[in-house]
DNA sequence: TCTGGGGTCCTAGGACCC
DNA sequence: TCTGGGGTCCTAGGACCC
């Protein structure tokens, strides 16, 4: 167990620094990274941020600024920013003895034992992840995680608002390197809502019982937060005074439930393409489930109509539960679509569908262990068939091998996703990769 | 016209049991 | 008329994170 300091080490506007990487041409101009669907922004170029962008915003409010302002749009290429995000943690991991990847463009790293000048060193990797893979981060070191947060959050609003905080706390803050005259200066200049743990909601009630900064947040007694709000929060406040609470989890604990939920390209009212939409959903969740190594319980489905729209309201969803807990593609299949049967009603716009998986335990049947239940045999076959079938989709792409449940004529399938913005897949398709011209 | 996806944890309340 | 107390488990909903 590693204890502080901590650093957290988090990519700037991580989506579109990774689109820049391969079009220099954005580089200066405001960008956003669409969702799926190309319905919101979920990644934001500084430029982009300064036109009042918000996070989330939805592309029809926003795409105005395309004329009036050059905003570029692209659709999101999780495949581009998977591969990238490997990279960048390799290189974070230098940092120090431990690290904890916490998303696909942050990771704490913990600095227990590590010598000399941690600032110094600290500007070093930041370097290094710039000119190797050219991705720019903000690193913040700091007593506890949530001071890791914090200072994170400072050295990279220092750099983007010039005057907002000290010009020598951009890229890199170091909190454990300051007095505590200076460390209350930064704490009473930051808003409570920018601590990790306060939500909108919680901001909004401090807020009104006069609780406005970080400071008077981390001066509260935490018995009393605790009474008042809950254990977590004050757990929050213990942090923000510098008792370390939240630990580093080096290995990834495995999942509890997996999901795959969509968004349908069309309004969706007919059973027969909730039935392939579902069923595709399914097959994909299940994926996952393997990839994990894991085995679900049960398996949830649900759809809605959309909360933006008027019209009828349609939002149901059901557990099924699995004969034994399974990972085999058509079992999953089987019960989603026994599932969404069960709910279904005719006369609703549906906008979204998703399957989970619940009540996920390890798989531990080997290959070839002698299975006692009356169609063993028939368990380790599907199990065979099951990695074949993942060979295939690793192998030659996804959906080359499928349930054809999923429906195979593509013009019909218009639940299907819409994204027409995306870049290619310069990092892991050799098809894709950039070629330069002399 | 057009509004993402995938997770975790905590708490309150109900069901059930002794 | 009168109607305990305590524990556990499960679920739904809320809040947070990226």
């Amino acid at each position: 167990m590693s204890a502080g300091p901590f650093a957290l080490v988090d990519a700037s506007n991580f989506y579109v620094s990774c689109e820049r990487v391969f079009r220099p041409s954005l580089n200066g101009i405001p960008v956003v990274v669409l969702s799926s669907n190309d319905g919101c922004a979920i990644a934001r170029s500084n430029e982009a941020k300064a036109l009042g962008i918000k996070m989330g915003a939805p592309w029809f409010e926003i795409k105005h600024f395309a004329e009036s302002a050059g905003l570029v749009a692209l659709s999101a290429n999780f495949t581009l920013y998977g591969d990238m995000s490997d990279r960048m943690m390799s290189l974070a991991a230098g940092l120090g003895p431990a690290q904890e990847i916490y998303s696909i463009d942050e990771s704490f790293i913990g600095l227990d034992g590590v010598r000399g000048d941690l600032t110094d060193r600290a500007r070093k990797v930041r370097n290094r992840i710039l000119v190797w893979t050219g991705i720019p981060c903000g690193i913040g070191i700091g007593p506890t995680k949530t001071l890791a947060k914090l200072a994170n959050y400072i050295s990279k609003t220092a750099e983007r608002k010039p005057g907002s905080y000290p010009a020598e706390l951009a890229q890199v803050c170091n909190l454990g390197t300051l007095s505590k005259e200076d460390l209350d200066a930064l704490l009473a200049a930051t808003a409570v809502g920018e601590v990790w743990g306060v939500g909108r909601r919680i901001a909004e009630q401090l807020e009104e019982g006069g609780i406005r900064t970080v400071l008077e947040l981390a001066r509260l007694d935490p018995a009393t937060v605790r009474r008042r709000w809950s254990v977590v929060l004050e757990r929050t406040v213990r942090e923000l005074q510098g008792m370390s609470c939240v630990q580093m989890e080096d290995v990834p604990a495995p999942k509890k439930e997996i999901a795959y939920t969509r968004s349908f390209g069309r309004l969706v009212t007919d059973l027969e393409p909730l039935l392939e939409a579902v069923s595709e959903y399914a097959s994909r969740a299940a994926e996952k489930l393997r990839k994990q190594g894991s085995v679900a319980g049960n398996v949830l489905v649900f759809a809605h109509t959309s909360p933006y729209r008027p019209g009828p309201k349609y939002h149901r969803s059901v557990v099924v539960p699995l004969r034994r807990p399974s990972a085999d593609t058509a079992a999953i299949v089987h019960a989603a679509t026994a599932g969404i049967q069960q709910i279904y009603q005719p006369g609703f716009d549906l906008i979204k569908a998703g399957v989970m998986l619940l009540d996920l335990a390890p798989d531990h049947r080997m290959q070839g262990e002698l299975d006692l239940e009356d169609d063993g045999a028939a368990v380790a076959e599907r199990g065979r068939l099951m990695k074949v079938m993942d060979g295939l989709n690793n192998r030659y792409g996804k959906g080359t091998v499928h349930v054809a449940s999923s429906g195979f004529d593509d013009a019909h399938r218009a639940w299907r996703m819409r994204q027409e913005r995306r870049t290619p897949h310069y990092t892991t398709n050799i098809l894709d990769i950039p070629i330069a011209r002399a």
